[in-house]
DNA sequence: CTGAAAGCGCTAACAT
DNA sequence: ATGTTAGCGCTTTCAG
């Protein structure tokens, strides 16, 4: 009524998209009958539906979240905050998130904090800003500022990789228990001098969280010394072979070196391999994660397969749950994880 | 004015987020005002701007992304399309896009297509429901609608890894001179009898554009048949595994493989070790990508650097000139690659 | 099952 | 440099 120009008509940047007026104009129904077509199609009858149909084909509209957004003060947007895009870890965990998001409707909004819990609070004040439906944020350490935000903030959140006291919602597995799981088996194995070796461990805390279960394993096994090689982040394959000479350097008595990740221990066989050293007769070997190259080298890694893709999955799915207001079950989802022993070890 | 109740005010779902209306009211001005301290600071008073500071740190106010983007009918949102997520590839493409536009203030929306031509249709539909300022978008094949809806688009496009005649920039580099690069060092190396061995080459297509570049340069050489060992994938390392000992097997004449990937090629290397097969003198092995792991193998492989976060970051400054405005340069830039001579030819 | 009215929170386009 | 007015395109609310 108020508008003058028929359609179609140009919105402020110039450009000319049809709106779901122009739809509902040409199918002869109120513009709030063709919202309803998308966002209820239940309540609308065949006969209309098949009317609405043939009009958003005809004039190929397509629909404005923004607008819709709006309105409705909730987005099909969910922010996902992952410290690096640097460690296949999180790739693998967006991969699963992406997939289930995106099967069912809902977009996929990056953020990365380079582990940096001030960028965190600002990625996360941002995001909200998008009405988002639902966040996920990794990790159970954050700042103040955030924790009050998140706090205040009444859509489902789901803290990922670790367990714990969260938030709200909360899937992975129990880091602690997966270092003791390794050293358990290489005391098991007969190996008595046992190193941890890590890249910065004071940013990669859930390495220091295993680090923390293999000196428990240790302890349980009378040995109270748990000597840790904690060197700075390079190339992580690169370090590892750097950590394998270190030790057998300045520590010719250790038997075993229990590595944070798989890609250091596959740097130390792959570097083993070239200096001659035997594995696991002059030293043993162990990783973390399962990645694929461990079933590659020779020989064979041992090491923790976590549960990475799975638990994007099951994060997003309890997060939808808890969207869609379905009982999600228990807040705290641990996903477990498995021992895989190569001849590394 | 025609709002009765006073700030705070609760929106549609019951929460209570301060609005531009409870900033201005707090500092004194008009709405508009603290909307100018935010889209254009240079246009607001030193004064107005540090009593518009204050309230908006007294009240707590987020900015509400969705009614800014709805009223200026764009957002600073980029949708980034790639195949897949399981490749290293577009992690580290990904992984420079996202570096650019965070530290611009753009955030980025992620979609996979799985290499479905269709399903890139869809996403972009979408997406483009999200006003986006811009977008990016993996390879130069898309279907027609596609191609139709993004011709009809006025805002600035990137399609990346290739490079070629696009719908508007274009950042890449030139796979099929990759591929002749390499053969071309094969035959230098005096390698005669060379099997190019990949995995899904119709879907991996830009892979099948080095294969091209490898006949070029054996019928350059006066080689005229080029053999292509094409595995359905499975793990990329296994096929590389597969393919050494298929080809092994059936060609023993073969000296030297030309793979379609690091993957593929480190998994032949280690297998070779597993099986006392010697590279390079029983076999010749490269690869393509300049992963980190290639540098770890022994021998060290043979590859070509790809470009890959710097097409990421290029393929973001681009497009956010062009958004702002700003000269482009060439719409199609050629990022170059190096070829990295290690022990495995 | 369908519609009319009202307004989500912000910014473009003029004023001043 | 700041304000006024009028929507952006949709969904909520309330009627029928």
């Amino acid at each position: 009524m108020s508008n003058q120009t028929p359609s179609p008509r140009r919105n402020r940047k110039g450009a000319m998209q049809p709106t779901l007026n122009d739809v509902a104009r040409e199918a002869g129904v109120s513009s709030i009958t063709v919202s309803r077509y998308f966002t209820s199609p239940d309540n609308v009858r065949e006969a209309t539906r098949i009317k609405v149909e043939a009009a958003i084909e005809k004039v190929g509209y397509v629909r404005n979240m923004i607008a819709g957004s709006l309105a409705s003060a909730t987005s099909r947007v969910i922010p996902v905050i992952v410290p690096s895009l640097s460690n296949v870890v999180f790739i693998d965990v967006i991969k699963g998130l992406q997939d289930e998001f995106e099967a069912h409707g809902y977009q996929l909004l990056l953020g990365k904090t380079d582990y940096d819990l001030t960028r965190e609070t600002q990625l996360i004040r941002t995001f909200l800003g998008w009405s988002a439906a639902g966040l996920v944020v990794t990790g159970l350490r954050h700042d103040a500022a955030t924790r009050q935000i998140l706090e205040n903030w009444n859509q489902p959140i789901v803290e990922i990789m670790e367990l714990g006291e969260g938030l709200d919602l909360n899937v992975g597995m129990d880091h602690v228990a997966a270092g003791r799981a390794m050293t358990e088996h290489l005391l098991a194995r007969g190996y008595r001098d046992i190193h941890f070796a890590g890249a910065e461990l004071d940013r990669d805390y859930r390495a220091a969280m295993r680090y923390t279960g293999h000196r428990e394993a240790l302890a349980a096994a009378g040995i109270e010394e748990a000597p840790l090689l904690d060197l700075p982040v390079r190339q992580q394959m690169t370090s590892g072979a750097q950590a394998l000479e270190r030790i057998r350097d300045q520590h010719p008595e250790c038997d075993a070196i229990h590595f944070a990740n798989d890609d250091m221990a596959c740097g130390a066989i792959l570097a083993a391999s070239r200096l001659g050293i035997r594995i696991p007769d002059d030293i043993a070997i162990a990783g973390f994660n399962g990645l694929p190259i461990g079933e590659h080298v020779t020989p064979q890694l041992t090491t923790i397969i976590s549960p990475r893709e799975q638990i994007g999955r099951v994060a997003a799915r309890k997060l939808l749950a808890r969207i869609n207001g379905e009982p999600v079950g228990e807040l705290s989802h641990d996903l477990g994880f498995t021992l895989r022993v190569g001849g590394s070890t």
